[in-house]
DNA sequence: GAACGGACACACATTACTTCA
DNA sequence: CCTGAAGTAATGTGTGTCCGT
């Protein structure tokens, strides 16, 4: 379903499109988001002459794992901020500034909270605002670690990297959230650095095409005979032996109007253009 | 089998804390 | 010491999917 634009500037092609991302089994569906449209610029080696630009849901990012659903309704017993309602708002280091909606389990949550947290110890009083926690070198780099491996995790990759960090589940998860939302972050700003060197080649060459359409007419009005032309402008059809717009075409009345082509989709298939562009 | 609601996981935006120049 | 920027943990919200009723 790509749409290319390859006649408005030959040799130049623009590719949009939908990359072909397969439709998961429902069974890949769950746990899995479905696949957004993220636009996805898919870098050729060099800018020119060809530019390919993708829409793709997976082009520069790991798959999403296919998950299995392992045991639902109670698969995460640790994950105590997903036993409530997403919605619930239970707070990690909440410290009574996030309002609990579900009272009953609070204070498991808490409990849970201060024996599996680092640095919920601080805040005995319950006077002060959410803590940050710093995870430790260790720890991040496990956690890099896991991600390179899968940039999402099941429930079980979930609690089984929690007891080794000693961290919630759910910090876990949290920490995977955000380092997807960095590596996308990262990966748009450098399309974005990538799309503009190509915008900015494409302007040169359309400069370059422009003057040269300039210089050609320039050229015209100066020799009106197509012998005056220099031979490298000049395209002549090795089937009808017709030099380009000039010979034997009657349509052509314009005088000053300068066709190549009386046949423009012959020359186009057949001859290399002079041009630049070619 | 269709409709509905709960649970869950995720993306995304935002907030707030920490660190550092 | 103060301050602003950058990094990032945590929170809030919206949405899609699965599953039980």
């Amino acid at each position: 379903m790509g749409f290319g634009d390859a006649s408005s500037s030959p040799g130049l092609h623009l590719v949009l499109g939908l990359a072909p991302t397969g439709s998961p089994s429902k069974a890949e569906q769950h746990n899995s988001r479905p696949a957004k449209s993220s636009c996805s610029f898919t870098p050729t080696s060099s800018c020119e002459p060809s530019l390919t630009l993708a829409l793709s849901a997976e082009t520069n990012y790991p798959q999403v794992p296919k998950k299995v659903k392992v045991n639902k309704g109670c698969e995460d017993p640790l994950d105590f901020s997903r036993q409530t309602s997403p919605h619930s708002a239970v707070s990690s280091f909440s410290g009574g500034r996030v309002k609990r909606e579900r009272d009953l389990s609070g204070e498991e949550v808490e409990a849970a909270e201060r024996v599996s947290s680092r640095g919920s110890d601080e805040d005995e009083d319950g006077t002060n605002a959410r803590k940050k926690l710093r995870l430790t070198k260790e720890q991040s780099a496990l956690l890099e670690e896991s991600f390179k491996q899968n940039s999402t995790l099941n429930t079980k990759q979930k609690q089984a990297l929690a007891r080794e960090l000693n961290l919630r589940p759910r910090q876990v998860e949290v920490w995977f959230q955000n380092r997807r939302a960095r590596t996308k972050l990262k990966q748009t700003e450098v399309d974005f650095e990538l799309l503009k060197k190509c915008c900015e080649t494409l302007t040169d060459e359309n400069r370059r095409l422009q003057k040269e359409v300039q210089e050609l007419k320039a050229l015209k009005v100066a020799q009106p005979l197509y012998m005056a032309m220099p031979a490298a402008t000049l395209t002549m059809c090795p089937s009808c032996e017709r030099l380009g717009g000039v010979a034997g075409d009657g349509a052509s009345n314009d005088k000053t109007a300068f066709s190549m082509a009386p046949k423009p989709h012959h020359f186009y298939t057949h001859f290399p253009n002079p041009s630049a562009a070619c």
